[in-house]
DNA sequence: GTTGGTATCGATACCGGTATCGGTAACAAC
DNA sequence: GTTGTTACCGATACCGGTATCGATACCAAC
């Protein structure tokens, strides 16, 4: 059995394929019975209407692309459920990519995306190279660059300052009297929001005359055993550290197993810090510190937006950027 | 600049559409000079070519539609990494959407994705509802049913047996010893997958003249924070348990905090079984027992499947069914 | 009976590509 | 000079819908 088309559904009505048409998508032009008689035959041919023809003649479609770097750390999934759940009722759709922090990757993945003519484009943070830029602008759709803020954006941004977010730790850090810190940190040259953090961290530091103490780094993703392992290295290593700082609440949990195993006393002796603010964070036996990020929540503000701005209303659209402040618990 | 097409590419390289058509795709029929001039050409208008119109007239998409029920939890993103990865450099591009355990919900995202004329759909698990196979069925493409085995597949199946795989897990902890089992789960209406391991574990202790101790249940999803409080209920309302069986390792984890945080001896006195074998199961101080589910695996098999199904080349499915067994760690 | 308005429907021209077939030019072979 | 062959290119007809304009029928009003 062929996917049976308009064609075939408006013969099978006795009608025209334009009629058809008006019929299933309720226009006001159509008699009732007529339009009876369409739907049923839709109906009994189990008619699926094709979206391709739809978009190539109506020049719109309701394709939102959104580019991710990775799905192994739990926050992207989130913002992608966030997102999807404030598209979810305004016909919209959301299409993923991942990009695996790959720049190079990206960039084809959002040719490859642009190519669908989607009707806005989502993509993670907002230093992408300038060729991906320019395929951006020129794809004269709205653009939404999500999680980050530090940096100049191209159109929409909706994000949170990590700069700031790893500044603000550490002086709550200090202000709760920690004064010698580690860092443990992973790809921290490909995970640039990491980077932003650690070296937002540092800064503060310095404005006390700090710095860390001692650092590890992991070449992989961030993961739970890897925070584990380098931490056991790092605190077998380094005596009198009070604070470790990680990159996220992946590593940091990691670094929450170690202590636990070492019977180090935490957060009392040495408090671990991370970020982004995890379910499995918050349940640990010891207190950890993290910047609470609201990732489902800006996914679900980036739909909002996009929705907004394709609505050719730009009353609905009161700022093009949209910062957000992650919350610090756990510190002291 | 509105997007530029194929004709104004062609005009400006001075050849027909047809040619330009020929010299992007790389055809043979184009002289050097003919093809030089029309990439010059695209390059210098950025043309990117319309996917719309290129399926709608090829009759063929490079999509791939998944629909999964979560992204909470990193099983369904994992599994949506190894989909993704496998489809990389064959050009086709996966699309996902989220259905939370909602089988109306899920029957539209798929009626939806339809409408797109994907290449195939894989879908999460085999109990879709007779209307929502219907749809598949009728859509005339390789279906395949992801994660689970227990049931009839309407065309491809990879997975695990999810019966099978409580049930051996029941075997390895009473082979291990263990005999008063306490069980806690969280939205069991909704994870069919998590109710077919309970099930199959139940049918094993059966087989022993054994049964749950005692049970907890949440109503939300699975989250390491729901595990650590119904284990902490069920540890203080409960004496003599020597195993708690998880939904999954995020309770599992939860149960192994509160077994932490209470002083009690794990794996000695209690042991935690779970499921899945997550990177933060296996980094805790604590061992706990778990079954490894190839979820990215999984994905990628997929993925390769149905690259050999849509190739036409029947020779190269060698089985419309294919299993995995989970491996089975930290009994005893 | 003519005019005008309203409700309903159809013909036609796209949307931006590709498939298919045919045409032309250049050169070799006879 | 005629005939093939080969290399290259273009005209035309789709793919399956929607936009737009116009046609027709019917009824009310004058």
């Amino acid at each position: 059995m062929r996917k049976s088309t308009l064609e075939e559904v408006a013969a099978a009505a006795g009608v025209s394929k334009m009629t058809a048409s008006r019929a299933l998508r309720g226009a006001a032009d159509v008699s009732k019975e007529t339009r009876e008689k369409v739907l049923q035959q839709a109906e009994r041919l189990s008619y699926v209407g094709n979206r391709l023809a739809l978009s190539l003649s109506s020049q719109r479609t309701n394709l939102v692309a959104v580019v991710v770097p990775s799905m192994s750390n739990i926050v992207f999934p989130e913002m992608l459920a966030g997102i999807s759940a404030g598209l979810r009722g305004s016909g919209m759709q959301a299409v993923f990519g991942i990009s695996d922090y790959d720049m190079a990757k990206e960039r084809e993945i959002i040719r490859d995306m642009l190519s669908w003519r989607p009707a806005a484009i989502i993509v993670t943070g907002l230093d992408q190279p300038a060729e991906t830029v320019r395929m951006l602008q020129s794809a004269e759709i709205p653009v939404i660059q999500l999680m980050d803020l530090d940096g100049t954006p191209i159109d929409f941004n909706v994000g949170l300052s990590h700069g700031k977010a790893g500044e603000e730790m550490a002086r709550a850090l200090l202000a709760a009297g920690r004064r010698r810190f580690g860092y443990i940190g992973s790809a921290i040259d490909r995970d640039l929001r990491a980077g932003k953090r650690k070296a937002g961290f540092e800064k503060a530091l310095r404005e006390s005359g700090l710095s860390f103490v001692a650092e590890r780094f992991n070449a992989a993703y961030s993961s739970v055993a890897h925070g584990k392992r380098l931490s056991l290295a790092m605190l077998a290593a380094t005596r009198n550290l009070d604070c470790i700082y990680y990159s996220n609440d992946d590593m940091a949990t990691g670094g929450a197993f170690a202590c636990l195993e070492l019977g180090i006393a935490s957060p009392t002796e040495i408090l671990i810090a991370g970020f982004n603010g995890l379910d499995v964070a918050s349940a640990l036996p010891i207190r950890i510190a993290t910047s609470i990020s609201p990732r489902r929540q800006m996914g679900e503000t980036a739909a909002a937006l996009l929705l907004a701005a394709s609505s050719g209303d730009e009353s609905r659209i009161s700022e093009k950027i949209i910062a957000f402040t992650p919350e610090i618990t756990g510190v002291g």
